[in-house]
DNA sequence: CAGTGGTCTAGACCACCGC
DNA sequence: CGGTGGTCTAGACCACTGG
């Protein structure tokens, strides 16, 4: 299989034959992929079957499956034998806890609780800004929230939300907003999360910090710091989690 | 595709038929990774061509291919197009340093160098002998070492190996030992280390690590546990690796 | 240049799903 | 049962690698 530019331009805005060095099915790939993300199909519903999309390009059947196993293997599709080809759905959320084992061995890892504890529009840093795709001086939405277990607080998060996208979220009560995040930006502002990347460092909590953690000042955290992206690839949201280093765990595989 | 069952009977001690409800493809896969498991094609070398191999298995050059993808999919075998199919060369080593950053950001990583502190042949606890596969009361072989960069101590590492497959390890000369552990296991042991597992978690050093780490007593540390598996899937190393939890930094991908 | 894997075709038939 | 994706075939031709 070719190394290939997975970005490269789409068939919509170009003539109908793969660039000179160009394998067809790769070809094929950025035309489905450029109307997924431009959102003709919806996450969570199907294509239409292989052998008429193999029919409408004019390719063998094999031809238009490797573009499949493409966009599969980018986590863009999912097959489903006897059913069909779907548009994966975002992200579900709870994905901060694979981080962290705040609860004894065996147990369920039941989704925390979640409340905002602030929630402002600022003017976006220079990081932000530049992460966020957004220009300088745009503003964004910030929270701070508050996740919990059994009534015991153990993440602090600090997320950063581009405007206007997420205008509609800068306006409802708060106290209404779900326990999960990105269902709820799917649902309300229509983005859907779909891959994000987490870096995760140490350090030591401050004063403020720790009392909203139920911690001492200069506890041991762990600091885990997400860009998430939509299908578009386009990053939408900015996050900081803290949480106790001494619940942190998490397993890596070598190859 | 059909999810298999990977380690299902190779079919060198079976009939020569698919079992029912699996793929031809997945059949010879389990064939092809039984030969390579057991050493009949060594690490880094050729397979056949794929027409000869499609041709001794009476099957056509497609399922062939698609047994192949199944076993480059498994980290087994490496495609290198125009030149052949080749069996994975085992992990180089320095893995331990993704974890963490001990130079500044542009700098190039090296290896660090490597010195064995201690090395001693002992009886297996019941964890060790389970997980490495050893009938109870078997012994091990453990080392204690200090890994560097630039003469400063940065990681400190508690390995223990299986007897009698390492013993040639229990006699040479440590001073001699290369700063890689991985490609000395195989060239002194014939060893591959194919796939390994790391665990994360948080801790404080105690009085004896923090000397040889020359950090405080009680400095806050990140704990990495390992074990490493050869090409046939055993256990062949458990390492606990300690480090300086403010050097700590990994970034992981959610999809 | 000979030998390798990569792409593509056009078709047959099988296995799974939901109605 | 009809519709979906999964498996398998037999072949042609292309693209990369190394001597």
């Amino acid at each position: 299989m070719l190394i290939q530019d997975l970005t490269s331009t789409p068939p919509a805005a170009s003539g109908d034959q793969p660039a000179p060095g160009q394998s067809r099915y790769g070809w094929l790939a950025s035309g489905l992929r450029a109307r997924i993300t431009q959102g003709e199909w919806i996450p969570g519903t199907a294509l239409p079957p292989e052998a008429l999309l193999a029919k409408e390009h004019g390719v063998a059947l094999g031809t238009l499956r490797q573009a499949l196993a493409l966009l599969v293997a980018e986590g863009l599709l999912e097959r489903r034998h006897g059913r069909g080809t779907f548009v994966r759905a975002g992200l579900g959320g709870a994905s901060m806890l694979r981080f962290f084992r705040f609860r004894n061995a065996g147990e369920l890892q039941a989704t925390p609780q979640s409340s905002i504890l602030a929630r402002s529009v600022a003017l976006a840093s220079v990081n932000e800004a530049d992460a966020l795709g957004l220009p300088a001086g745009a503003s964004v939405l910030t929270l701070e929230r508050l996740r919990s277990l059994d009534g015991r607080p153990c993440l602090l998060e600090h997320i950063t939300l581009p405007l206007p996208a997420f205008a509609a979220l800068a306006a409802s009560s708060t106290e209404d907003w779900d326990d999960l995040l990105y269902p709820m930006y799917q649902r309300v502002c229509g983005v859907t999360v779909h891959r994000a990347q987490d870096q995760l460092s140490f350090g030591l909590l401050s004063a403020e910090q720790a009392r909203r953690l139920q911690l001492e000042a200069g506890h041991p955290c762990v600091q885990v710091q997400r860009t998430a992206f939509d299908l578009a690839g386009r990053c939408i949201e900015l996050r900081t989690t803290l949480g106790d280093a001494f619940a942190f765990q998490y397993t890596a595989q070598v190859r």
